[in-house]
RNA sequence: GGGGUGGUAGUUCAGUUGGUUAGAACGCCUGCCUGUCACGCAGGAGGUCGCGGGUUCGAGUCCCGUCCAUCCCGCCA
């Protein structure tokens, strides 16, 4: 080996012997005399000093530039107290320098590669050279954090007995789900693949297969418009069990978490989770993934105000709405502009408007409160915790509606809230939560028909199976959804296993027509004839919890590779063209020249 | 598919009511400097103000169009 110890390596217990160390040009500090240079690699940085009478590497010194890769011999040498560097891991010690190799000389870095100044670069540019991107110690420590964290999930799987099975990428269209990617086959002229939007049929039928316990680090491919926290390719760590119910499941898993953060960030994580059902978590939060480091819980005002003298409010819940309202405590000080901000969030999720109370020099100011007695006044002062500095808001029409409305607002309002000092959220805090007892249904009201809130194979709550002729949308599914600090980070649920049920959900309940049930489920349903065991399941977003574990907002950060909004990855440059030959051989035919797409520039 | 915000030096940004030669910081280049660690000092180069059109005596600034980026809604069983 060309190199004898790591840039994060040397110590005070190293001084006298010899070392040769390889890696990047992290600082070039010439004095004219006396030179240093900061090398770094992985593990972390190690300042050599060059003698101005060293003639061996004088005359090379000028010719360093920062990012170059330098093979560099010395002996190492304790600092002087006055010279110690206590934020570096070798700061105190430094390498005499007696020999020097340049491996390569580099081109100025097209963008500042300090993690603080690097984060604010145009996000194109680190994607076109993410190359460059990724020497930066924070991303350096995302992937390997990430790696940690499926290192602790496999061992973790694989001390309780599963088998981890990988199933094909190259399966079939099923168009009801996400946006598939389509892939020709060449040997079956006009006939194509879709990419696995995700394992969930093949895992039931491992099930059904009699593997009891399946997981599979996947990756799933969905074709739909990216956001900051969406990819066409992303990762899941995808999990099926026979012979459980639903608790058996929360301490599987939670144990499995604990596992993850012990490893990962070594961190233990208090067992085990709270619940919460759905409607709970709505009516209180607004979301069905609340972020439970902070209250501002929202209030149900609809009693109070059923007989109200204001119009709105009384004629809202008489034709079967409610009012709920938030009060954003020490919020009263909103500028023009949050507020401009908090309407539009509101009119986002369906509101026509956003109607507040302002609490400020005691005295409320606000658009509506000439409609309120004095009693509805002191009920609100005492339903809200009503003090002076307080902002109220309000949101008055249907059930879902007024919660999503507020749900917003109470996120915005935090992070106001949070950039004024007058919160903190903590991103060490874990606060890990199952949302439970989802509706096993929702009515889809411009279709017409009942859609499955999460996908047909979930199973009612068996106390509620008789209501799914008469009131699918009363039903509650064996649901159940792991959020952590606001964030969704897996949904599972125990799955039907009696095919008589589960073509029931199908057919009768979803009026998915007879014959398209058939080719697009009938395996399925074949398979469950021959004795499907009782199963259940869930999938992680690996992203997510990584981004959770490193404190990131974008799980781009924590994607070696990941592509931009379009779906493009720029340093390579895909999609790309390709020529008519491999067209040909795909049996695809362009209709229209023009509406190719073009391709990304490459760096 | 819809909406918000933005596009000025290699990078991050400032640019007043429309007014002389468009600035700063970092980076880059040259020179000086033997204890720095965001080294310091002196000097220098670097701009089609995204693109096209319009209004005006005069446009980085105002108007229209267009492209790009970004965030959100729809979408994501």
């Amino acid at each position: 080996m060309k190199r004898t110890h790591t840039c994060g390596e040397l110590n005070a217990s190293h001084v006298g012997t010899t070392a040769t160390l390889i890696g990047w040009v992290d600082t070039v500090r010439d004095h004219g005399g006396i030179c240093f240079i900061d090398l770094r690699d992985r593990e972390g940085r190690t300042q050599f000093v060059f003698d101005p009478s060293n003639s061996e590497y004088n005359s090379q010194l000028s010719r360093i530039k920062p990012e170059s890769v330098l093979q560099i011999t010395g002996v190492v040498k304790p600092r002087s107290p006055e010279t110690i560097n206590t934020t570096m891991l070798t700061g105190t010690i430094e390498i005499e320098a007696t020999s020097l190799v340049i491996h390569n000389i580099a081109q100025t870095p097209p963008f500042p590669l300090d993690d603080e100044r690097a984060e604010r670069v145009n996000e194109d540019m680190r994607l076109a050279y993410r190359y460059l991107d990724l020497r930066r110690p924070a991303m350096q420590q995302a992937l390997r954090t990430r790696h940690l964290a499926l290192k602790a999930t496999r061992e973790y799987l694989d001390d309780n007995g599963f088998t981890e099975i990988e199933t094909p990428y190259l399966f079939k269209s099923t168009p009801e789900g996400a946006r598939e990617f389509l892939v020709p086959s060449r040997v079956n002229p006009g006939q194509f693949y879709a990419l696995s939007q995700s394992p969930q049929q093949l895992k039931q039928m491992l099930m059904v297969a009699g593997m009891e316990r399946y997981y599979q680090i996947a990756r799933c491919f969905r074709d739909e418009d990216l956001r900051a926290d969406r990819q066409p390719e992303f990762t899941q760590i995808d999990i099926e069990v026979s012979f459980v119910e639903r608790e058996d499941m929360y301490n599987l898993l939670e144990g499995m978490l604990a596992r993850i953060w012990k490893v990962a960030k070594g961190v233990d994580i208090p067992l085990p989770f709270p619940r919460m059902a759905y409607h709970e978590a709505m009516n209180r939060y607004g979301v069905d993934k609340p972020d439970t480091r902070y209250g501002l819980e929202l209030v149900e005002l609809s009693d109070l105000f059923k007989n109200s003298g204001f119009k709105l409010f009384r004629e809202t819940i008489a034709n079967g709405g409610v009012i709920k309202a938030i009060n954003a405590k020490g919020l009263a000080d909103v500028t023009q502009g949050e507020m401009k901000n908090l309407e539009d969030s509101a009119k986002a999720m369906g509101a026509k408007g956003l109607a507040y109370i302002r609490v400020q020099n005691g005295e409320w100011k606000s658009p509506i409160t000439k409609f309120f007695t004095e009693e509805e006044k002191s009920a609100l002062i005492q339903l809200l915790n009503i003090e002076e500095g307080d902002i109220i808001f309000f949101a008055a029409t249907d059930w879902e509606k007024a919660c999503n409305i507020l749900g917003r607002i109470r996120i915005d309002c935090a992070q106001l809230l949070v950039k004024r000092g007058r919160m903190t959220l903590n991103k060490d805090q874990f606060n890990f939560l199952w949302v439970i007892e989802f509706p096993l249904m929702l009515f889809d009201a411009d279709e017409g028909r009942y859609v499955a809130a999460h996908h047909p194979f979930t199973a009612p709550v068996e106390s509620d199976s008789h209501l799914l002729d008469s009131n699918p949308t009363a039903v509650r599914g064996q649901h159940y959804d792991c959020v952590l600090n606001g964030w969704e980070i897996a949904g599972g649920s125990i799955r039907i296993h009696q095919p008589e049920l589960q073509k029931k959900i199908f057919e009768d309940v979803l009026k998915i027509p007879q014959d398209v049930v058939e080719s697009r489920f009938g395996y399925m349903l074949k398979a469950f004839t021959y004795g499907a065991p009782p199963h259940g399941g869930i999938a992680f977003g690996v992203e997510r919890l990584i981004c959770l574990l490193t404190g990131r907002t974008s799980i781009r950060d924590v994607i070696a590779f990941p592509k931009n909004q379009k779906g493009q990855d720029l340093m390579a440059g895909s999609p790309s063209s390709v020529t008519a030959k491999q067209l040909r051989d795909a049996h695809i035919t362009v209709v229209d020249v023009a509406e190719q797409p073009t391709t990304p520039p490459v760096a």
